[in-house]
DNA sequence: CTGTTAGCGCTTTCAT
DNA sequence: ATGAAAGCGCTAACAG
């Protein structure tokens, strides 16, 4: 494939490559006719300059990573597509890298985009601890986390604010009745988990509750992990009225917990999402779940990345609001337990 | 961010470049002693050779672009894993380009792949005609197509027997007595749908029926499509018994317009979906679909676009088979119609 | 307004 | 086994 070069179109039209250059970037110092005259030869000749020599010579390469555990999990393509739509409108391309949930992984995808020399990278829920990730932004341009926070000179950072979700949750459950909580607190290394954990013991201390450890159990994020843990804690304490959940895939596999074991939702048990991912409103029952907008975290991350690529690291912190949508599996009114009949619909959306 | 050259690790380890290069190319001709010597600079000075000069220098950039209508249709997440895990494992990123869906957008991309100087690029369910589609395949330098045939000079090509899944969709329902079949045929320009519709024609003829045109309605391949179009289907004619879906997510919008007309599924009316994405097995009723490997399909095209790469154009098209999946949406045995009652679960998977 | 001269950071080719 | 020179396709900096 012989591609045509600048030198290629500034012989045919008996300039200098440097006139071509011009007319390309669009310079305004070119005379409309020698504009014309190699605006008309580049069509001809099908010219279309190589991004990979503009990217030497000015060591910027209009690209950047996006890295997310797994993209298979419903909850990051809406992020991908946030980021993707906002980037692309200011001319830059998307290295997407699946860490796959594993640290190792993820150390190879940030020295893979490192080669590449990608203008900036967003990273989303690094499973990576902070001694080795913080070293690592800084072999970067421009880096923006997502779903932790960073120190603003390495990173910067939009977060949601899992705590107060999981507060709402909380509440919410109380509110309705429900007294013995469970909690499927999602991977223990994750920043999310820890900060929902810390959002839950802190809603049953305000509530005059004390946080039981054995109602809090880890969880892979994703059905299975909800699966199994959901029937680890619902089998061994019989009392469990109320189960909020690591994210709406955790909750699926709750679901299927319960009806395993004979549980009703919500009538025996409560059960409370989070992320309000797609099938989170269309699975019967519907799931009560944290919304949070992934599209909105994407291109805030994206905007971000943008701004600290142009050298502003202002503002460094984002941290989005999420919000409870009641739905079917956690209604706003509770059935005394074991009397069993058609929950109400509270709406959804 | 001043980055450590080649010649920094050369004029540190008292060593020309080229001998640099040849250690980070693993070229056999170094004395073991040098290689250590250099290796331990590298090491020190945490040099990591530029992705863009390397690529200007031996006209490949290690990377390909992944284009899809919408990363956040579940058909294409697990497909971009596919694709991944192939390409990663050789060295290659992936630029990853939504468009949205959009015919200019798909040519915006196109164009910027190019300017990228990708080694090749997989593009998924292109909605461009092919005389706007195949001159562009031209200027790359290798393409595998994902639900498209293509010659076999342009690009490979990657296929789901779409006709087949639609003939087992009909033949299942006709087996299980439902005479009047309705058809979601999704967006008119996909080569999918096309596939698909000529799939459903063929099998109700082989059957002694005549396909009626006005049960045949494309739509938009997601959910509100599949709203609308059931709904307007179902509406119009009283006798529709069964309906087969262009993908799951217009079947789970059929499901809802099913639920708003107060038919039952599948006592009123059966339906089946295709793709079988993960919410598939998870809603209620749940889905009988035709099951297709997305993962397969991405990690087949990537297989075959890294031996274009390489200049092997063998195989030029694989057609992977799918295979219907009983669920609660349309089991083997119907009930009369109107005898409303609880479904048969007929397994899952 | 346009051209010339140097690189950008590598690899390739040819010497040695 | 190692080095010197040239070049990949473009832009930057300076001339004119």
């Amino acid at each position: 494939m012989n591609r045509v070069t600048i030198a290629d179109v500034a012989r045919e039209a008996g300039v200098s490559t440097q006139t071509v250059s011009r007319v390309i970037n669009n310079k305004a110092e070119i005379s409309p006719s020698t504009r014309e005259l190699v605006m008309e030869v580049i069509e001809r000749l099908g010219y279309r300059p190589s991004g990979v020599a503009r990217s030497l010579a000015t060591n910027k390469t209009l690209a950047v990573g996006l890295v997310v555990p797994d993209i298979a999990n419903p909850f990051f393509p809406e992020i991908a597509r946030g980021a993707e739509d906002t980037l692309r409108e200011r001319g830059y391309e998307i290295f997407l890298c699946n860490t796959i949930e594993d640290p190792e992984r993820e150390k190879a995808v940030l020295s893979a985009l490192e080669d590449k020399r990608v203008d900036g990278a967003i990273i989303c829920s690094s499973r990576l601890p902070d001694d080795q990730l913080f070293p690592r932004l800084r072999r970067q341009q421009a880096v923006v986390l997502v779903n932790r926070p960073a120190p603003p000179e390495l990173a910067g950072s939009v977060c949601v604010d899992d705590a107060s979700g999981t507060v709402q949750a909380v509440q919410h459950l109380l509110g309705a009745g429900r007294e013995v909580i469970g909690f499927l607190s999602g991977p223990s290394r994750s920043h999310s988990a820890r900060e929902r954990t810390r959002g839950f013991e802190q809603a049953l201390t305000a509530a005059g509750r004390r946080p039981v450890p054995e109602l809090m159990v880890p969880c892979a994020p994703d059905h299975e992990g909800g699966y199994e843990a959901a029937l680890s804690l619902l089998s061994g304490r019989g009392n469990v009225e109320g189960l909020i959940c690591y994210n709406d895939l955790v909750a699926v596999g709750a679901l299927r917990a319960c009806a395993e074991l004979g549980l009703s939702v919500p009538d025996d048990v409560s059960i409370v999402g989070c992320d309000d991912i797609m099938i989170a409103g269309l699975i019967s029952p519907s799931l009560t779940t944290i919304h949070v907008s992934k599209y909105e975290i994407g291109a805030t991350a994206a905007r971000m990345l943008l701004d600290r690529i142009e050298g502003r690291h202002e503002p460094s912190e984002a941290i989005l609001k999420p919000e409870l949508v009641v739905r079917e599996s956690a209604p706003h009114m509770t059935r005394p337990r074991n009397a069993h009949g058609q929950a109400t619909n509270d709406g959804g959306r």
